[in-house]
DNA sequence: ATGACTCCCAGTGGGAGA
């Protein structure tokens, strides 16, 4: 099966593009950030045409996921259970015995700022619900915008960015700590070509030069990584005319 | 360089994103 995320950055814009890419890339299932559209605007409708079954748990403006599925998703829950939180980000649904769970992480703004700790915290609240979902569901899959580079080798200019939003040590530990429940980071089970990165800021001809980040992830539970047979960025709808300043990462497990 | 671009809700600007 194959499995996508993307944040695309405004469904109401990317929705015509969406459909385009998953009309060329036959996925089992794509997880979606930054919809920014309440449930009762979600395009249910135009998604359930072309063949999707459609879980969505957004709000007004900001945030909002979704979790879209050939066959449909059952088991759903939303936000991290026990971690009262006023913005949806998370969307979990098990399909075709596989529990997905789509994440939209805090972008916490900057190191010194209350954004920041509630990063902190929302990535704490993560990590422990999914300890024991693992143990409930030891095929499963955490996909979505972690809002981390992990690395100095996932930053264009790991100089720069030293210390900065999605570079920080603390930030770095939370994704470790993630890797540490027993999840492998499934793009870097592959050789991969340097500097790839998931996301482009618009400003600065950035994609054009490739000033970006690798902050997509997907990351996967013990039970399927034997299973695993790749994993990919596509860099291709970030050339659309009017794209999501972020690329899809497709995982294909066996 | 407290920028740059895009999206949203607003309302002729400002917050947020990353």
């Amino acid at each position: 099966m194959k499995l996508a995320t993307w944040n695309v950055n405004s469904l109401a814009v990317r929705l015509p593009q969406l459909l385009e890419w998953l009309d060329a890339h036959p996925v089992d299932a794509i997880v979606l950030q930054e919809t920014k559209l309440t449930d009762d605007r979600f395009p249910a409708a135009e998604l359930e045409a072309a063949g999707w079954c459609v879980q969505r748990f957004g709000q007004k403006t900001y945030n909002g996921v979704a979790l879209l599925s050939r066959a449909a998703a059952t088991d759903i829950v939303l936000n991290i259970p026990g971690f009262d939180d006023e913005q949806a980000r998370v969307i979990t649904g098990t399909v075709d015995g596989v529990r997905i769970v789509g994440a939209y992480a805090p972008n916490g703004q900057a190191p010194d700022s209350d954004k920041f700790a509630y990063k902190m915290r929302w990535l704490d609240a993560l990590r422990d619900w999914l300890r024991d979902e693992l143990a409930r569901h030891p095929q499963l899959v955490l996909m979505g915008d972690f809002n981390i580079a992990p690395e100095d080798r996932d930053v264009h200019d790991p100089v720069a960015w030293a210390g900065q939003i999605h570079c920080t040590p603390q930030e770095r530990a939370h994704f470790r700590a993630l890797l540490e429940l027993g999840l492998v980071d499934a793009f870097r089970l592959f050789d991969q070509p340097p500097k790839s990165w998931t996301w482009w800021d618009y400003r600065n001809l950035a994609f054009r030069k490739n000033q970006g980040l690798r902050i997509d992830h997907i990351l996967v539970g013990p039970a399927l990584q034997p299973r695993v047979q790749a994993c990919t960025i596509d860099k291709a709808p970030r050339r659309n005319e009017r794209p999501s300043d972020h690329a899809p990462v497709v995982v294909e497990i066996g």
